[in-house]
DNA sequence: CAGTCGATTCACT
DNA sequence: GTGAATCGACTGA
């Protein structure tokens, strides 16, 4: 039989803890984004840690900027970023406010509102795949910049929170290296997975783009 | 102010 | 497995 999730939001104490602590955490919580067109939930099965200004692989690493001013804010508010020209990653930020850490989302499964995201998510081949992978899983829940900022905390803003869920025991976490870290940010094993969940992505190293002329 | 590159994804060979 | 797509942030001069 299975547990039935607990639909109460997460606190931000939850998230007031070292990002090591809070990612792994995470695992099969339950992510609540309302859109316009209806809401839309997702069980977590795939992070990452980033830690602030100790980690060469997080945005925070060059101190704070406009774009991650977020990371510099209180736990368990929502970063989201633009990269590559196209896509958008969603974090949330953990720690003590200043420490700058948060967690990647990187993979999910969607456990309610299926038909959105496929609409967002056509190239998906299979319902695994609608968010196999942290920008098919922004593209899936409708997240961009216009949600940097958001407190995933506050139940009177239910653009996103974060449910209790249905954690996983520890023996059913496992970790490895960070995917597409480069350099010394690539040592770490901080990225969380649930073992044996079939949506959660691929691991590839970083890769250095080809010089062009 | 020009150059470089990215916490990626997709189409194609 | 390989390369293109695509643009904003950041860097260094």
């Amino acid at each position: 039989m299975i547990a039935t999730p607990d639909r109460t939001p997460l606190a931000r104490e939850f998230f007031d803890r070292p990002v090591l602590e809070v990612a792994p955490d995470l695992l099969g919580r339950v992510l609540v984004r309302v859109t316009p067109d209806g809401p839309i939930e997702l069980r977590l099965t795939e992070v990452e840690a980033y830690d602030g200004a100790n980690d060469p692989g997080s945005h925070a690493y060059r101190g704070r900027t406009a774009r991650n001013d977020v990371m510099f804010g209180p736990p368990g508010h929502v970063y989201v970023y633009f990269t590559y020209g196209m896509w958008h990653c969603m974090n949330l930020v953990c720690g003590p406010e200043g420490r700058a850490s948060a967690v990647l989302l990187r993979a999910g499964e969607i456990t309610e509102g299926a038909e959105l995201a496929r609409k967002r998510r056509l190239s998906a081949r299979n319902d695994k795949e609608l968010a196999k992978g942290p920008a098919r899983l922004a593209t899936a829940l409708d997240v961009d910049r216009a949600l940097d900022g958001t407190d995933a905390c506050a139940p009177d803003d239910p653009a996103l929170t974060v449910l209790t869920g249905t954690p996983v025991s520890p023996d059913q976490v496992l970790s490895g290296p960070r995917t597409g870290v480069a350099g010394d940010g690539g040592v770490h094993p901080w990225r969380f997975w649930i073992a044996n969940d079939p949506t959660v992505s691929p691991y590839r190293a970083h890769a250095p783009r080809r010089r062009s002329t």
